[in-house]
DNA sequence: CGGTATCCCTAAGGATACTG
DNA sequence: CAGTATCCTTAGGGATACCG
């Protein structure tokens, strides 16, 4: 129900990716990559993600491998989330797509002005 | 709105990958990639898509300047669609990152499996 | 042919309150 | 501290019907 009725080669790979590349993994990874963290100092570096969303994204990244959850049995519990190796081997995709990013954002910017602009005049 | 309360570096390149590497995109830009395509020809091609969709795709990737729409006024009209010389430095990211996932598919495989277990055993 | 318009429905996401 | 649990809203997607 994935494998089977999924013609697409790359479905898989997009299903993959979702889980990976998702609104608030690439800030995650960001964070984890410099430095293990804690669940508070996590949401304090990544001040606009809301708590519940902040946990779904550490358990799909845990899930896939790409991060580890620690837990430090003290009272009250610390929890410390850092990355795998698995996990540092996605930095280098990222980082190209970054810099595809950064270096065709001006392009991008004026290909929509100019789009929004032929929209508005009605084409 | 959008660069005043943004406080994260990443937040619009990530709004922009967003654009271009959402569900559908990857397959759209994959067989433009190939040859320019007619719209019936991009559904016959990506078979799950709807219309609907199909076209929310394109008018996004051609705003955002990756693709090209022109309009042949036959009759009936027929409506061609084609990769911009932006859209092909896509490409070499696209790539890595396919690159990425099918080499680490098995291993987050595993990885999901492991964790699908743990959770079972109540952790 | 290449769409637009409409309705519907579900799944993700935010806000808030509470807990071991 | 590090979460669950609950409620609510809204955006995205499918299905269907129609149009130049």
């Amino acid at each position: 129900m994935d494998t089977a009725d999924d013609v697409h080669i790359e479905a898989p790979h997009r299903e993959l990716l979702d889980q990976v590349l998702d609104k608030w993994s690439l800030s995650v990874l960001n964070e984890l990559c410099e430095r293990a963290c804690r669940f508070n100092e996590l949401r304090r570096a990544i001040p606009q993600v809301t708590q519940k969303s902040l946990t779904a994204t550490l358990r799909r990244l845990e899930r896939n491998g790409v991060i580890e959850r620690e837990v430090v049995s003290t009272r009250p519990v610390a929890v410390r989330y850092r990355i795998t190796p698995l996990g540092k081997t996605l930095r280098y995709p990222i980082d190209v797509l970054l810099a595809w990013a950064s270096q065709n954002m001006p392009v991008i910017e004026r290909a929509r002005e100019d789009f929004d602009d032929r929209e508005e005049a009605g084409r």
